[in-house]
DNA sequence: CCTCCGTATTTTGGATCCAATATTGAAAAT
DNA sequence: ATTTTCAATATTGGATCCAAAATACGGAGG
């Protein structure tokens, strides 16, 4: 298998880099706005700044931090206009996932949605928000891989990341994590009956729920 | 202006490998799937391997280039199916971005349309293809960036960039230049009378007959 | 003749060093 | 007191060097 090969490999300082700035950004140990400093964060993290700058481009990539000639990287900061933009951007793109996704849907998918949604519900009623994060990724993830897009995944999978530090604080809710396991209870409804329809019309009252509620904590 | 200054400064090393790079990639000079090798780039671009690698990286974010860890970089081939997943994934955003830009659509904007399209014009009468391809990209921008949605922008931009070394095969040929002058005209007159749904339907026609074009020209 | 294995070479990954630019702070002039 | 200038310092950009991994090559064995 070559994703067990690609495992086995011991990963590149680059790659343990890489690794180590999503977390600290999604994690919210690195600040919005904070610059980013490459000789302590090359230091703290035992390698040198050329793994760490060619993670920061990566990073850059992909919108969670900013870049200017001469003056460094800082921590990207999303202002709620940005972030609305984030979400619609999600709303056309998951859209178009779920439909195609639906329309491929096969047995095995459903189960492994199933058991996706289990590791939700347990991370919801242990109130670990962390793994409620990595939970519910997974399982959004899960169904728009089943569309078979691979460029589309991976589109929203990076809009995920911009805003993985906002959304911790979403989770911080007790309220909001019920309400998600519930939400995605309705969504798994309407795949096993391969309603297109309604899986969307779900996922999109989920996303609408969590700006509203984005909204009310940022302003 | 910030512009100006930002231009008057010397560039540095890696974005002028940037640059030279997306070039060579575009144009076709870096054929899809030729490994690029780090020494002999380097040294033709008369720079150091580190900011050619922080270019890469970049160009990878893009979907430029795909890289494997201790394998190096190799410029991006598209299948006929990734082609028509990025058009799909085009036509979902720019979509959006048209409607957005009708709502809000200056005459300025339409000055500067206007003015993209008779650049346009000059190239397809000239049948100078790469000034065709930037010109006709110019128009499009312009027309997504008065959606005052900046990610949305960045979006589009990157998905144009990875065919852009297809689409040069598509102004290669005299009846398609002609046809594109002909659905530009048709867009922006449809913007004039603010008529969104029209603007989306010759857009979306235009892309249509760009990846049915391309599919004959790769099968 | 083909396969397998080990060595030589090539190529990428990372560390260190130096150069160029930006920032900071203090002194001087208004 | 405020602003300006200029030097000192901190930080990023780039070049060179070394280490690690992959590839290419050639010989031994079947």
């Amino acid at each position: 298998m070559s994703a067990d090969e690609a495992r086995r490999r011991p990963p590149t300082a680059q790659q343990f880099v890489l690794g180590e700035l999503r977390r600290a950004i999604t994690t919210g140990r690195l600040r919005p706005g904070a610059p980013i400093r490459q000789d302590a964060l090359a230091e703290e993290l035992q390698v040198s700044r050329v793994p760490l700058r060619e993670a920061l481009k990566t990073l850059q990539g992909e919108g969670l931090v900013r870049y200017e000639a001469h003056r460094g990287y800082s921590v990207e900061t999303l202002s709620l206009d940005d972030l609305r933009e984030v979400y619609r951007i999600r709303e056309l793109l998951e859209e178009e996932a779920v439909r195609r996704a639906v329309a491929r849907l096969a047995d095995a998918d459903l189960d492994r949605l199933r058991a996706a949604q289990d590791d939700v519900e347990r991370a919801a009623d242990a109130g670990d928000v962390l793994a409620m994060a990595t939970a519910n990724r997974l399982f959004h993830m899960t169904l728009f891989d089943c569309a078979g897009m691979p460029r589309l995944s991976r589109l929203i999978r990076t809009l995920w990341d911009t805003t993985d530090a906002y959304r911790s604080m979403y989770y911080g809710g007790p309220a909001n994590r019920e309400r998600v396991v519930k939400e995605h209870r309705a969504t798994l409804d309407a795949l096993r009956r391969r309603d297109a329809d309604e899986a969307v019309a779900t996922l999109t009252v989920h996303r609408a729920h969590a700006v509203a509620e984005l909204e009310s904590l940022l302003s």
